[in-house]
DNA sequence: CAGACTATCGACACCGTGTTGATACATTCA
DNA sequence: TGAATGTATCAACACGGTGTCGATAGTCTG
């Protein structure tokens, strides 16, 4: 029981700073950022409030932190995306835009926090916006590259192409994962999404 | 100048009510809803913070008024469409997809405060999400007429792609308006919307 | 001009944020 | 081992925005 007392008191930095993050994500699984107060984060790593501006200095850094990782995954798992367009486009495509559906997926809540933070918090929608430009980037080197190997089609401009299909990823998701209307449902996401790709990459304006 | 001040004193009640919402949506031209006070309103309507609450209990009940009318505006315009398809469409998809950037532009203040707004206040909310269903729902119409004729061909949900389609226009005229990065340019906006609206509604998924 | 209804606002209570200053714990090195 | 230094904690305070209450003043109707 002493042994008890004396391990629980006085958690080092870092392990306090770990569980700030920890029960700031556990409490946007259960309701979004503005319902949480600092003294909800700050009660749930188990020190008060004022503690809490020790670490952080705004509840808006602790989802920074948060998004952060988020980021980190998106980058290593566009990098590692394999570039087999050539042999069956479709297939390559559907991937890509499976791991955008996962990562997002994967951190549901954090997502969709910094989604609504991202409108009152530059600092939020800067990192948010650097993931969808590497979204936005990788794509357009593939439409490019899809073109020059005369597979696709020109017509629209490469890089507008790939923002708008990826801002519409961006945003059927997160109708899908907040359950707003109009939406799509979540086991047909996928099969939509890559159908309005393959039709706005390869297909002709024909009519 | 006796006559001046009797004249200013005392509004009626429907007056200062739309001195509120002129006011409100003067503040919004300027800065986010989030930055405004509800002293800001009043004071700008030339009554005090107490009295606004005579008017509205809520900043966002008078958000949800202004947005009101641009609803109002929406329907009226959809309703008024002409569906003439069959010979050019499209020029008439353009047609379509020019009036939704039109209200979105015409009221940009107010759309964009609604979709921020959105994420935490339920009867805004619901009420865009109105307006995006009647946009929904006329987009799928027309799909599964022009699929029924023979001139577009099946192979994703008419609805799906519909709501895709639409959600994707809203994503991307408010990353223009708002200038955040990716984006699309504000003149090639329309263009590149209609051209992925042709192509997947008309282009068959080949290759 | 009495009564009822409309409109206005000073003053108060509340809540969440952010800061300050005093204090306790931990470490290290003389 | 015990002074000095840096790390961590929190009670108490100040502040700003929200929402309410109650007193009061204008306006309309019979």
């Amino acid at each position: 029981m002493a042994e008890r007392s004396r391990r629980t008191s006085r958690l080092s930095g870092d392990e306090r700073q770990s569980a700030i993050l920890a029960s700031a994500e556990r409490l946007l699984e259960l309701r979004p950022l503005d319902d949480i107060s600092i003294e909800d984060i700050a009660g749930g790593a188990g020190i008060s409030r004022p503690s809490f501006y020790f670490y952080y200095s705004t509840k808006d850094d602790v989802l920074l932190a948060l998004l952060d990782r988020v980021i980190a995954e998106v980058e290593q798992r566009v990098a590692a995306l394999p570039r087999d367009f050539a042999t069956d486009p479709a297939a390559a495509w559907r991937r890509s835009i499976a791991v955008f559906v996962e990562v997002f997926a994967a951190h549901r809540s954090v997502s969709t926090a910094a989604l609504a933070a991202r409108t009152r918090n530059a600092e939020v929608h800067d990192l948010w916006s650097r993931s969808m430009q590497t979204w936005a980037n990788y794509s357009t080197e593939v439409i490019q590259a899809e073109r020059a190997r005369g597979a696709a089609p020109a017509g629209i401009e490469a890089r507008d192409l790939a923002v708008a299909l990826n801002l519409m990823n961006e945003r059927v998701l997160s109708a899908t994962f907040t359950g707003e209307e109009p939406k799509i449902d979540s086991g047909a996401a996928l099969d939509v999404l890559s159908g309005i790709w393959m039709r706005s990459i390869y297909g002709n304006a024909a009519d």
